[in-house]
DNA sequence: AGCTAAAGGCTAATGACATTAGCTTGAGGA
DNA sequence: TCCTCAAGCTAATGTCATTAGCCTTTAGCT
């Protein structure tokens, strides 16, 4: 089999494919060149250090992820939309949590980062999903960070076998999605003035 | 101030705060040792392992956490009570985000390791939480999901700066714990598909 | 008091990695 | 044909975690 010429990108996929494989925090210079049939220090003339590595698999994820969520919510709206984004996003992470660790783990290096849009993208996303609930703008952005945090929480956990009991977790997800789902209809939730 | 002699106890306490301090990701035997007065070597006089003390600073911030929910929810019922634990909840994990960190990479090492007890006061106090909103047991367990998840991902994403937007992070928290006290509520008056 | 053993520190050595320096070779273009 | 450079390689360095083996202090006993 020809082996295709080594370069930065296929290095990032392997690399990311690799992470998916044996959990991000396994990932190493040296597992990596070994796959790929190269010494460790070969590497080097690919990828600037590991660093550099996993930010680049950081933003294949995030771009991966926004084309998931696009795909998924082509042509949908409203309740619609939003399940099916929410379970493209979960899907996603099940199939490559490595990636997905990536990206959590990565921060933008400079305003030029290409992390930068790939990310804004995914939270436009989102925030698509939740315009078809037509909230109250002061909301909106409360709204958006709930979502963020129901999903990410939730794959999260998943991925580290945070739900035991013996209850499908498939069920568990549809019904968080669900409950989103009726509170958003429900609109207005009027934030009380006095917190804390 | 006399330094008290170590014990596993006190390493594994000297070890969560400095997490706290520089990061779960960036603690290492050498900085912690060096932070004791002692030398690297010597810290495994108290600790077999830097995974041991991980462990351990694990079970303490899950003991830890479960005591904040605890106290905050003391005397509370129903959605007072929501709100006061989840306070708690992200409360301590801004206060203590190293040890956070640890919690949730930390996995049981067998059926008797403490971590599982501590791990499940934690859920029962949420559990506990729920009650309170007489759900259809059949819906329980993934309400429990729900819960944990927002919470989970919120804190997540709050202690890797996730939230850039200039809008209070506190006031989405408390938009968030209304949105769920509301949802919790419609759902236990009006009953889902299975009513009865 | 004197003796002993364990507790708790220390230095030195090992092994895994990431990273750097410098050498080598093959293929394409001048 | 010859030169240049991309892409591998080996060797060497530095940082950690961890282990081995040694030394000292101190609690407890007689």
């Amino acid at each position: 089999m020809p082996k295709a010429r080594l370069t930065p990108a296929s290095v990032t996929e392997a690399g990311a494919a690799l992470a998916d494989e044996v959990g991000y925090e396994n990932l190493s210079m040296g597992l990596l060149a070994e796959r790929l049939g190269i010494k460790t220090p070969s590497l080097y003339k690919h990828v600037t250090s590991q660093a550099d590595l996993a930010h680049r698999i950081a933003i294949l994820a995030m771009t991966e992820m926004g084309d998931a969520i696009r795909d998924a919510t082509q042509g949908r709206s409203g309740s619609d939309a939003l399940v099916a984004g929410a379970q493209a996003m979960r899907t996603h992470v099940r199939k490559h949590p490595g990636r997905y660790a990536a990206g959590n783990t990565a921060r933008p290096t400079g305003p030029d980062d290409p992390l930068i849009p790939a990310t804004e993208r995914v939270l436009a996303s989102w925030a698509a999903m939740l315009s078809g609930y037509r909230l109250d703008p002061g909301q909106q952005i409360h709204a958006m960070r709930m979502l963020r945090s129901v999903l990410h929480g939730f794959a999260t956990l998943e991925a580290a076998d945070g739900f035991q009991i013996d209850t499908s977790v498939d069920e568990s997800f549809t019904w968080l999605i669900n409950f989103i789902d009726h509170g958003l209809r429900a609109g207005a939730v009027t934030g009380s003035a006095t917190d804390r």
